[in-house]
RNA sequence: GGGCGCUUAACUCAGCGGUAGAGUGCCACCUUCACACGGUGGAAGUCGCAGGUUCGAAUCCUGCAGCGCCCACCA
């Protein structure tokens, strides 16, 4: 029998000690590697790869450590827990950080440069314009600094001991990735979901990159609305309003509603534009609201999403004067693509905004309507009717963005998901959302979808679209027919590798072939994290074995992005949903419940909360939190989170230290608190089975402080250590034992640190092996001891017994130390006979020198709070 | 404009059809031989508002209000 010695561990629990040295030792011996060969089943978790040029804050530390309780939870029970890590470094927030760390910029075309000696940007090179870099040798600097943010995102979750199978790293530009993105786009080439088109796409001015509808937000921005006259030919006038005055070169169409008796007979008729003097035709569209500005409205190319549809439905023509860099494009009025009544007027007012910035030239245009001359009859009012009239309105941004979106025309590629719809949604009812609600975020969004999925960025730091095109004789590109490259080739780039057949001497030559200079929106890849993970074609058997898989979690702000893609990319190659469940986390919100972000500088980073309390008491508070529920910011619930750790290292050092052996266990008494421990496990496990690691928590923590540290421990203490009764003293130790054994594995997925030391001291056997891959406790394994409701009673009784002389001693001015001379209780007989089989131990817990019990009449309910008839203390003891 | 969630003690949150709960904080007492990061006890809430269903509602339904989130074609 091993024997521990309360006095060979400190006597105060040290956290930080603790976690240096359990990690080690669960790094050393892979305690939380996958098994390749094992045959049990298995769970695996598709866990969401952190931005890593982001900020750590405890909102990072929240999510990942109620996903890391289910695995520990779902390891305890015996399955071979795939637990990957992802770094998410592929995309803009590296770009900029590479930028401004190295001061350089990439520029597909510049001569080759050796990166691998270059340092930090100083003071003198930022003197000097920013060097320029080929792709390949950018992505390389990309590469060595997100390097260095994963090293301090590792050190957080080893330091938080989740655990993830390190053996199973990635990261979502490494070359496997962008070997798994590419074969994605293959995949979708050859089953003809993707398609290139040149159309007008959101367009970020300042990123110049084309984005998707999932990365589009609206903003409330202040706006005015501008009535401008327009005249219409043969006679006749009406008002606009607008507010964009500045797109008014890029007017083709004015649309008003065929049911507007004030515009009807203008339909058909063509209106001419102020200062431009285009002819444009009227149409009727039911989408315009006869209550809206005027209610006749100019249609440009392209002010926002209704002019688009509107190009496409009227087949309008397109007068594209914004530029991809957010400035007016050169263009001349006169010529068929921009016809005008007076082009010399035309263009002179247009080359007062040719490369103005949209609130420049808004400013000019506006200043030039107010100028009579401007107007479309040539001698009448200005255009500009009244004074602009301020106006709060919502605009598209880019989420990223500082400007609004534009629509530019250009050539893109989409992933075909419209034509999907309905069977995206039928995969999102297949999954289980923790919690519910979530699901309508999903459906919601999938019902909604207004355009395909725009996957290429005109971007550097992605993953290149494996694409080239044939050129014509001409130099002409052929968009029709893209060449694509052989799978074993991935992965490549493009624009510095040549497609089979061709030669480098081709590239961009008549008759060769050009190179696609775009890559993949990041969420292309990261939407891959299951097939990334568990190496798909590249790893069949393994693929199958892990796929599809268990949980995903994330947080709610990304179901329209990363689930969506997530699900849409798992129905697309492989006809099936990635994962069985989702789980949905809140986010952590500052004291004044606002979202920390980085940018509202409210953020609280963990590092000192775990110097501070330790990494077992942050669990705590993580865990303490349900799923989807968002929690504000509280170092109170820390605190308790840090008792917790205390009180279960003082309770297994005083049970564990113990001197007598554990003997069967037959006292009424421990058999009653094991048969209530029962009903604890029951219900923790059916609580985190639904994955409500929070109520679980509650429970077991319930049952550790109140029935087990104050209620049967202080029971059973004296008989511990009694002399007199050698039977009931290994049967209480027997009970304390086990007890303990089982909370420690209860509490195990929560406080992995101090479980696993307390677990070391004793239960660990000579095979030292970890609490983590002990199984789970159930309730079956108590059984055997022959538990019953019946001793239950005894426990309960002597648990509200107790709690009832503690009163009564605390009101007759008494302490829990303080001897109880007499003490008279009175209770129906059936109630008495219980007391009886726990007395002993009653007596010893409350120190009662003498009792008398009074029976009363037997009652339909027993109320313990008239237990106690008359008490009288024994005198306080002399004080030294 | 549509959808979803939240609103319970001073604070942070459980409970979600059967006599209002926890922890923190507050008050009183206590160095009791695991633990003062402790122990014992106490005070503290018309469960957002208004209706309805029910023998019974914090819990179900309807409406309203406040807060938050997601979404929506920017004239």
């Amino acid at each position: 029998m091993s024997r521990f010695n309360p006095d060979s561990v400190p006597s105060q629990f040290e956290s930080k000690e603790a976690e240096e040295k359990w990690s080690r030792v669960w790094e050393g011996a892979a305690t939380y590697g996958f098994s390749e060969q094992s045959t049990a089943p298995t769970y695996v978790i598709d866990t969401p790869p952190p931005t890593v040029s982001g900020s750590l804050h405890v909102g990072h530390v929240f999510s990942y450590t109620q996903t890391d309780v289910i695995a520990r939870y779902q390891r305890m029970r015996g399955r071979n827990v795939f637990y990957p890590m992802g770094w998410d470094d592929n995309g803009l927030p590296t770009e900029r950080r590479v930028q401004n760390y190295f001061h350089v910029r990439c520029e597909p075309g510049a001569p080759p440069f050796d990166v691998s000696t270059l340092q930090a940007a100083d003071d003198d090179a930022r003197k000097l314009a920013p060097r320029k870099l080929q792709r390949g040798a950018f992505i390389d600097l990309c590469v060595r600094l997100t390097a260095e943010d994963e090293k301090a995102f590792k050190a957080l979750w080893q330091r938080l001991g989740l655990s993830v199978d390190w053996s199973q790293e990635y990261s979502t530009i490494s070359e496997h990735s962008r070997r798994m993105a590419q074969l994605s786009f293959l995949d979708l080439f050859e089953k003809k979901h993707v398609y290139t088109v040149e159309a007008p796409t959101m367009w970020d001015v300042d990123f110049k990159t084309a984005v998707a509808q999932a990365e589009v937000e609206d903003r409330e921005v202040k706006g005015a609305f501008h009535r401008i006259r327009f005249a219409v030919e043969g006679g006749g006038d009406f008002t606009i309003a607008t507010t964009r005055p500045e797109l008014l070169p890029a007017c083709v169409a004015v649309a008003t509603h065929p049911d507007d008796q004030r515009y009807q007979s203008l339909i058909g008729k063509n209106a001419v534009t102020p200062l431009f003097r285009a002819p444009v035709p009227i149409f009727g569209s039911s989408l315009v609201d006869p209550s809206k500005g005027t209610g006749i409205l100019m249609v440009c190319t392209f002010g926002d999403a209704t002019d688009v549809h509107w190009w496409r439905e009227e087949k309008l023509p397109l007068r594209q004067t914004i530029g991809r860099d957010g400035r007016m494009a050169g263009v001349e009025f006169g010529v068929a693509a921009f016809p005008s009544r007076d082009p010399a007027a035309a263009n002179a007012t247009y080359t007062t905004i040719v490369g103005k910035s949209m609130s420049e030239s808004r400013r000019i245009i506006v200043e030039a309507l107010r100028d009579p001359h401007g107007s479309a009859d040539r001698n009448g009012a200005p255009p500009l009717i009244a004074e602009p009239e301020p106006l709060e309105h919502a605009v598209k941004f880019f989420e990223k963005g500082d400007r609004p979106l534009e629509f530019v025309s250009s050539r893109q590629w989409f992933v075909r998901l419209l034509d999907q719809r309905d069977k995206l949604i039928e995969m999102g009812d297949q999954i289980e959302w923790h919690p519910d609600f979530m699901r309508l975020r999903f459906r919601n969004w999938t019902e909604n979808l207004q355009i395909d999925w725009c996957v290429s960025r005109q971007r550097y730091f992605g993953v290149p679209i494996p694409v080239w095109y044939r050129l014509g004789p001409n130099g002409e590109t052929d968009f029709s027919s893209p060449l694509v490259p052989e799978p074993a080739r991935l992965p490549i780039d493009p624009t510095s590798e040549v497609p089979a057949g061709f030669a480098e001497a081709e590239r961009d030559r008549p008759n060769g072939f050009t190179a696609d200079p775009d890559v993949f929106d990041t969420w292309f890849t990261s939407s891959l994290s299951p097939q990334i993970a568990t190496g798909w074609t590249q790893n069949p058997d393994r693929h199958r074995k892990l796929f599809p898989m268990d949980l995903r979690p994330q947080s709610h702000e990304i179901i329209r992005t990363w689930a969506f893609y997530t699900i849409a990319k798992a129905w697309l190659h492989e006809g099936s949903i990635p994962w069985k469940r989702v789980a949905i986390s809140g986010w952590v919100l500052d004291p004044d419940r606002k979202k920390m972000s980085k940018s509202k500088g409210n953020v609280v980073t963990p590092m000192h909360l775990l110097d501070q309390y330790g990494s077992d008491a942050v669990r705590y508070w993580s865990l303490a939190a349900r799923l989807g529920v968002d929690t504000a910011f509280d170092e109170k619930v820390l605190k308790v989170g840090r008792r917790l750790v205390v009180k279960v290292y003082n309770a297994t050092r005083y049970v564990l230290g113990q001197e007598a052996s554990a003997g069967p266990v037959t006292h009424p008494l421990d058999l009653g608190f094991l048969h209530q421990l029962q009903g604890a496990i029951a219900a923790a496990t059916a609580h985190l089975e639904t994955m409500d690691f929070a109520q679980a928590l509650d429970v077991i923590e319930r049952f550790f402080w109140d029935s087990f540290t104050d209620s049967y421990l202080e029971l059973a203490k004296g008989r511990a250590r009694s002399e007199s009764d050698p039977a009931g003293r290994s049967s209480a130790v027997a009970a304390l034992r086990q007890g303990l054994s089982v909370l420690l594995r209860l509490l195990a997925p929560y406080l992995p640190y101090v479980t696993e030391e307390a677990w070391s001291w004793d239960f660990a056997g000579e095979a030292r092996t970890s609490i983590h891959l002990t199984p789970w406790p159930e309730a079956s394994e108590l059984a055997p001891l022959g538990t019953s409701s019946e001793h239950a009673e005894v426990y309960e009784l002597a648990k509200g017994a107790l709690g009832a002389i503690n009163r009564a001693k605390t009101q007759a001015g008494g302490t829990v130390g303080r001897h109880v001379a007499s003490l008279t209780i009175a209770a129906p007989p059936k109630v008495l006979a219980l007391f009886a089989r726990a007395e002993s131990d009653i007596r010893a817990a409350t120190r009662i020198l003498n009792l008398e019990r009074l029976p009363t009449a037997d009652g339909p309910q027993f109320d313990l709070g008239t237990l106690v008839k008359t008490i009288e203390l024994a005198p306080a003891p002399e004080r030294a």
